[in-house]
DNA sequence: ACGGCATATATGTACTGTGTATCTAAGTCA
DNA sequence: TGACTTAGATACACAGTACATATATGCCGT
């Protein structure tokens, strides 16, 4: 392959190599949303706002907000948090960009989402703030392909729509979870600080579509040294109290 | 939570929900790059381009090209592809978008990352084109952790210093396939139309960066039904020739 | 107080995938 | 022709998991 670099004026090679002058190129809005999913009575939920202007004005749509000039695209999904949800410190990960010419129809858009992992007393604690904001169920298709179309409904079970592509990007969202089950401690986070093991394996049912075995799944658990028993017991429940865990920050193995 | 939309000036809400007015908002340049992944001869390369500019004039960097304003992120990816490359009709996936503020020393640009998966000779034919491309063997940490960092060097072994994050984005790109190695037919993306057993074993210990049992591997895959052999054999080689098998694309079950 | 009920938790067994070792097959080359 | 090298098949041990069964423990109605 040829080593000496020349300088070349084809197309493909001038667009970057040539000195950069901003004017030449196009810039674009860059907005940062944020899917912010927690495990609520067995279902998936996620964060929701009711845009109050066109378009989409009514409907639900993740939070989100505009890239700001100085900061970086993790800033501004956790000022997003901060500010929508009155949320800070919580686990959150790019999950993937979007940038169809026309999911916006006002401006061409690039959105970088992230997706974050809360557990179901901060969610509540977002969900019944000041703001208005709204938790959407999350319907994972049971026994559906990966990826498959998943549906928000309120807590009504009614249907919800979803503004711009943010169906589809709540689809991404659960398909990532899916897939990170497996080697990570998803469902940790969308737990409390204490958890039965039935809670959890509902968490991993509900990510995955699919139900797990009971005994396989406890076994495989306890077996993960993840998981430390609090001696405690649930309590409340008109039958026999299961043990609560939490999880192993790090065991001493 | 409440259920009735109500307008809010917090600042929060404001700039997502308020009339959209670009003129109001930065505005950022877009870039997409390509990294451009094959399996040479045991180890995976990447393809890079020798800059011939400030910053980082002489230094290699993953092809790329700045976003244009009606063409999707994708197609963005595949221009990018066919004008450095002169390839197409590859695979391609969305591995990351880094947008750091400082990452490019001219300017903020927020860069959106493809990697492509291709067979050793169409990633020869793009590395000995017209253009001034260049080849970088990767090399993974062996043994090392998901993510380590990964050094890119040249034809005679000597380390080549990466411009802006390019080296993060060439390590992202292996921790990527290193994850999708199990449920995906990476494998198969980076070799030919044929291949032996042990090539596809020396590509996922590259990508791995561990070695893998031969006769475990070998059952594996054999049992894994994407694997069709084609009867024919390896030639040209000093010792007993290989079965040459192929990906089967929808095999009837 | 007691027994039914529902769920938690423990134990046992079969199956499957993988690691490892050993043996045989099929080429090249001196 | 026989040594050498790698391909490929077979056998066995082991671990993880699904599945089945048995026991424990709390609540609740009578």
């Amino acid at each position: 392959m040829s080593k000496k670099p020349r300088v070349s004026t084809a197309e493909g090679e001038g667009e970057f190599l040539a000195s950069y002058d901003p004017s030449r190129f196009e810039r674009f809005s860059v907005a940062v949303d944020v899917v912010l999913v927690a495990a609520l009575e067995g279902d998936l939920s996620t964060l929701l706002i009711v845009r109050d202007e066109h378009p989409y004005k009514g409907q639900h749509a993740l939070p989100g907000g505009f890239l700001k000039k100085d900061e970086t695209l993790e800033e501004a999904a956790t000022r997003v948090l901060r500010n929508k949800a009155n949320l800070g410190g919580v686990y959150l990960e790019q999950l993937y960009t979007f940038g169809e010419p026309r999911r916006d129809p006002r401006t061409r858009v690039i959105s970088v989402v992230y997706y974050a992992l809360v557990d179901e007393a901060r969610f509540r604690a977002a969900a019944t703030g000041e703001r208005p904001v709204h938790s959407g169920r999350i319907r994972v298709p049971w026994e559906g392909e990966t990826g498959g179309p998943v549906k928000v409904v309120d807590e009504k079970g009614r249907a919800l729509a979803l503004a711009f592509d943010h169906a589809d990007i709540v689809g991404m969202a659960v398909k990532r979870l899916r897939g990170k089950l497996d080697y990570a401690p998803v469902g940790f986070q969308l737990l409390g600080e204490t958890f039965t093991l039935l809670a959890l394996q509902r968490v991993h049912e509900t990510v995955l579509g699919r139900p797990v075995n009971k005994d396989s799944f406890r076994r495989r658990m306890l077996a993960s040294g993840q998981l430390e028993a609090t001696g405690r017991a649930q309590s409340g429940v008109d039958h026999r109290p299961a043990e609560l865990y939490r999880f192993a920050r790090r065991s001493a193995v």
